[in-house]
Formats: structure tokens, sequence, C-alpha cells
DNA sequence: ATTATCTATAGATCTATAGATAATGC
DNA sequence: ATTATCTATAGATCTATAGATAATGC
């Protein structure tokens, strides 16, 4: 019940800091409506009235949080990594995830600025997907492969489920990358179109080494 | 404004199959945190005490609602057929859907009780798809195959997103069971268990007939 | 003096219950 | 007389704001 960790002095930015880190947390485990801003700010050890000071809203909140990891790892990883970068992602322990992607999931219900949020950030994973295949589906197909994520996030995080819940990351991602590639190169239906569009680049069946997401930066 | 249909007369078994009907369709709207007890009482033209009286409370009012079609269609549809089932009732037209899959999808971030039924839910179609594979890893394949598909429902219903969100069914379906056969028949890892397991049966890679799930009852 | 933080509270919900009312069946 | 329905409200939230307080930098 006591105080933890070193106190803060007055500071705005790392208490700003402080109640963002702790509002990815909240949200990613109840999602947004279950969330409440005092317990945002009791987990951040600061004051609820700070939230509003430093944010705005709840909702503004929110989209922040959806703004962040997700994004920095949309950027920096190349196209034909992102699948088994987000898979490894999905089923590494929950202490180093991308929570924003679990906050997604969990806000499902709530409507107006978190839900254009949530259809934003698809927007933008999708968009990078779409790159890995061609034919006149393409995009159909990226939309499956992403669906097939979230879905897998979904039994993993939201609705643990066994034996996926707990499977071996590597298997899990044997399973899931052999079928995609399946899907992704089967662009035999319109012959025509090779010529429009060149053949998309071969998706690697392994997994990744570790994305650079997360390395300190250095000069 | 005004009241519309026709006036029930003082029928508790009229009203109360009412007010889950109210539930089904706002739960699979707004979720389970974001409808109100109000809001459901209001569309079944009842009033909102009597959720407390026929129900209980909101949590089992939800049990019930889940409790219902979903689990109508595992019991009557062929493990076989359930795949494309499920894939033909995901893409169409939202009246006539299965709503107890989007009150699932839509109450991620519900704890508690809502959390049970979920994963009970999850258990129940896993089993059946179970059935449709096998060898050392079968539960993990099916369990691959259950997250495909919510997450497909994910994408078309809760952040709808071009162009899974109004793909052709047909087309869509084509792909996925495509895929998935892919998924389901290569057992070739373990070639002992060839005489324990027997062979899988075949997965229809076509959308299968319209089910009987809807058909009115004959005598 | 500036501004980060805190107190107090308005105002709007929401679930759930107790008890009153009124329509039905005998 | 029975019981389906309604009224009124308790009690517990929750977001958001206005204004007070107190720690910092000059």
């Amino acid at each position: 019940m006591a105080h933890q960790g070193p106190e803060r002095r007055r500071n705005a930015a790392e208490t700003r800091q402080a109640l963002l880190d702790a509002a990815t947390t909240l949200f990613a485990e109840r999602g947004f409506d279950s969330t409440t801003v005092r317990d945002i700010a009791d987990l951040a050890e600061a004051n609820q009235a700070l939230v509003f000071r430093y944010f705005g809203s709840k909702e503004a909140l929110f989209e922040e949080v959806m703004a962040g990891v997700g994004r920095e790892r949309l950027a920096t990883t190349p196209a034909e990594h992102l699948l088994s970068a987000v898979l490894r992602d999905l089923l590494a322990p929950a202490a180093d995830r991308d929570r924003s992607l679990e906050a997604f999931l969990r806000s499902g219900g709530s409507g107006g600025a978190v839900s254009a949020v949530r259809e934003q950030l698809g927007e933008e994973y999708a968009r990078v997907l779409r790159t890995l295949t061609s034919g006149p589906d393409a995009a159909l197909r990226a939309d499956l492969v992403l669906a097939w994520l979230l879905g897998i996030g979904l039994m993993r995080v939201v609705a643990p489920k066994e034996p996926l819940s707990t499977a071996d990351a590597t298997e899990v991602s044997t399973l899931v990358l052999g079928a995609v590639s399946t899907l992704l190169e089967r662009v035999d239906r319109a012959p025509a179109s090779s010529r429009t569009a060149p053949a998309a680049p071969p998706i690697p069946t392994q997994v990744a080494a570790p994305a650079s997401g997360r390395l300190p930066q250095e000069t």
C-alpha cells in the first residue's frame, strides 16, 4: 500500500509519461470502458485531475496510447518481415509485448473517437501487408492475413484458449507462415495481369531475427 | 417516437423474449459495457425493472444471449461443414447474421462472468473444429482456424476495413478454405502417428449449401 | 512568480431494489 | 387473487472542471 519506486520530483514531462504508461497497461488489460481515469492516475501515482490537464480527455489519452508502440514498429520494420515480427510480438510474454494491440482488441465495444482510432490503425497495418502480394485481389488477401493476426491475438490474450494461448511461439509461427505463403502466392487466377503487377517478394517462412524496434538508439 | 408494432398484451413470456432479442441486438452493436439495461428495455418497449425481474442481472442476461444462436448451430451443423457455415454466416448481411458472435467480439474488455462465458463458447467451437484434423498438433491447428474466423469477424464487423468488410462472400470463402485446407492437411511431420490417428475427413473447399439451422421445423 | 499538483464537487450516469399499481383469470 | 408492469429512488460510480495549495526557479 505504501508508495514504491523513486519519488518523482515535480516534473510535468515525467508525470505525463507515467500517466501514458499506466494508461497503456490498463487499456491493454481491461479495455477502454473498464478502465477509469482514477485507476490510471493511481497506477501512475499521480493525481486524477492531471489526466485532464495533460491529455484533455480520456478519449484523447486513448488516442495517444494507440499512436505509440504499434506505429513505431510499422515505421521501422521492412514489409517482408512485418508478418513474422507481429507474430513474434503477439507470441511474446506479456511483459515485452506491444500492449497497444491488446488495447485495440479489448476496446471493440467502444464507439466514437475510440472506434475511429481503431480503424485507422487497421488501415496502416493493411497498407504495409498489401505490398507483400500482387494481383487483382491483393488487398483482400492482405486483409485476410491481418485478420488472422488479430484473431490469434484475440485467442492468446483476450479470450485465452488452450493450446493456442500457451503454444510454442516458433511452432505457431511455422504453421501460420506456411499457410499464409500459400494464400499470398496463389495468384494464378488472372494470368493477364502478370505483366501489370510485378511478382510479389517471397515471404520468409521462418521466424525472423529479433526486430530492431526496441534497440536503444546509438549515435 | 410513437409506439410501433402490435401492443403486447400482458404476457411475461413474450416480454422476456422481447428483452432477450433486444439485448442480443444491442450487445452485438455496442458490446456489453456500452449497452445499458435501460437501452435494452426501451428497444423491447418494456420497463427497465423487468430486466432484473426476468434475468436477475445484466450479466446473467448476457450469459443467456451468448447461450443462444451460436450453440444451436454448433449442435445442428456437422463438423465438416462448420467452417463454411460460420464463414457464410460471418459474411452474411447483418440482419440474418448470428449476433452472438458480434457480442463476443465487442465485449473483449469486460471481465468477470462475461469473460467466462466468452471463453466457454470458444472451447465449444474449438472442440468441434478439432475433429477436422489429426496428428499431434491437431488441437493447435484447430485453434488457429478458429482464430482466423474470429479475426475475419473482427475486420468485417467491429473494425470494418475495406476491402474485406464488403468483399464478396464466395470469394472470401474460397480464399480462406483454400489456405485452411493446406493448414489442416499437412500432417506429414509425424509419420509414426499415421497408424494411431485415422485420416481426417476432407474439408470441402467450396461454400456449403445453406445450413438447416434457420429452416422452420416441419413434422 | 510561475506552474505542477491537489481538493472538492458538479452533473450525469448506471445497476439494482422496494413497494405501488393495474390488468388478468377465477 | 394473482402477477405483470411501473414508479421512485438508493447507492455507487465516472468524467470533467474550478479554484486552492505548494513546490520550484528567479
